[in-house]
DNA sequence: ACTCTGACTCAAGACGTA
DNA sequence: TGAGTCAGAGT
DNA sequence: TACGTCC
């Protein structure tokens, strides 16, 4: 039972590394980026993760008192608002999205879940208190820690995106994935994505800040694949092995091995196999187990439609 | 001096008008 | 959930 | 650019 609580946190730390890949992209392949913008895209077919839109549109429309945008009959509309202004975005000037929405997680990641639910959990009971006794503000932010998109509102946004004739694709699995796949594939020229676990599942290009509605605060970014592993002279496989040594949702890290050391030791011993060799286990105890090579399939080879 | 962790906080869209 | 920042411990 | 409004 401890154990469970051990890997738990470690999942979480394991998350933030990724986030680290930014920067670590930024010192040592920094023509592996480039900041762009919309005009630079026309033309362009994105494929679009949706993965958190409907969340953002939530939780970000008409919520001044802390509820959504609503018809008549109280039924909320703040996903559809948000969605369809943000494809005429798009297509006005002249991108075309294929918007690709999440399917089931994969079950590496049930333990996560568990933990997110019992998150919402907690959040609702902070909610329940604050309407009580807290401010407006209070509610307002409590209430975005409890939101999430339903089935329904996923179906809605799905069913809106057809009317208005926008190819879209279900993904079986992660959205990334696909985004990644359908790149791969060459039905689209880039992914639009906030996660960097893109580039890892093999985008040439992925975009980010496609999404944020202050550009000038959040610039949009252009990551490309090949560039990033020529100006580290990893091949994937390397670079793969180095997102799981930075934190990746299918194994744990090893404890005081962040982006600068995990930098050096895949330059210096180009596997993961050969970095554990040669680490001081009095120092960087390797965690018990270790699957990094379980960990690898699911990045090599998600589970998605196949483009190629 | 550098690197990593952990705990913290905050913000999360798009439009038109002034 | 991710990004930024801080203090504190380890290398 | 900031801000109020979108239902």
């Amino acid at each position: 039972m401890p154990r469970k609580e051990i890997i738990y946190r470690d999942r979480d730390r394991y998350r933030m590394g990724v986030k680290k890949l930014r920067s670590l992209i930024e010192e040592q392949a920094p023509k592996a980026i480039k900041n762009t913008e919309f005009k630079a895209l026309e033309g362009r077919i994105i494929a679009v993760d949706t993965s958190n839109n409907l969340y953002q549109f939530l939780t970000a429309i008409g919520t001044e008192n802390g509820s959504s945008l609503m018809n008549s009959i109280g039924e909320t509309t703040s996903h559809l608002q948000g969605t369809f202004y943000r494809t005429i975005k798009f297509m006005s000037n002249g991108i075309k999205p294929v918007f690709v929405f999440d399917g089931a997680p994969p079950t590496l990641k049930s333990g996560e879940l568990a933990k997110r639910s019992a998150k919402k959990k907690e959040a609702k009971e902070n909610l329940d208190e604050a309407k009580e006794t807290g401010t407006t503000e209070d509610v307002a932010k409590f209430s975005k820690r409890t939101t999430s998109a339903t089935r329904k509102q996923n179906e809605e946004c799905i069913k809106l995106l057809t009317l208005m004739g926008i190819p879209v694709v279900r993904a079986p699995c992660e959205a990334e994935a696909q985004c990644a796949e359908l790149v791969k594939g060459g039905k689209a020229w880039a992914s639009g994505s906030e996660d960097m676990d893109s580039l890892a599942f093999g985008t040439k290009i992925l975009l980010r800040n496609l999404t944020a509605s202050d550009q000038k605060k959040n610039p949009l970014w252009e990551f490309d694949h090949e560039k990033l592993l020529y100006g580290t002279g990893f091949t994937h496989d390397q670079f793969i092995d180095l997102c799981i040594l930075l934190g990746c949702d299918y194994c744990e890290s090893i404890r005081g091995i962040g982006p600068v050391r995990a930098f050096e030791l895949m330059q210096k011993h180009k596997s993961i196999e050969e970095v554990v060799k040669h680490l001081d286990p009095t120092k960087y105890p390797v965690p018990v187990p270790f699957p990094f090579d379980e960990a690898r399939e699911p990045i090599q080879e998600p589970t998605c439609h196949p483009c190629r």
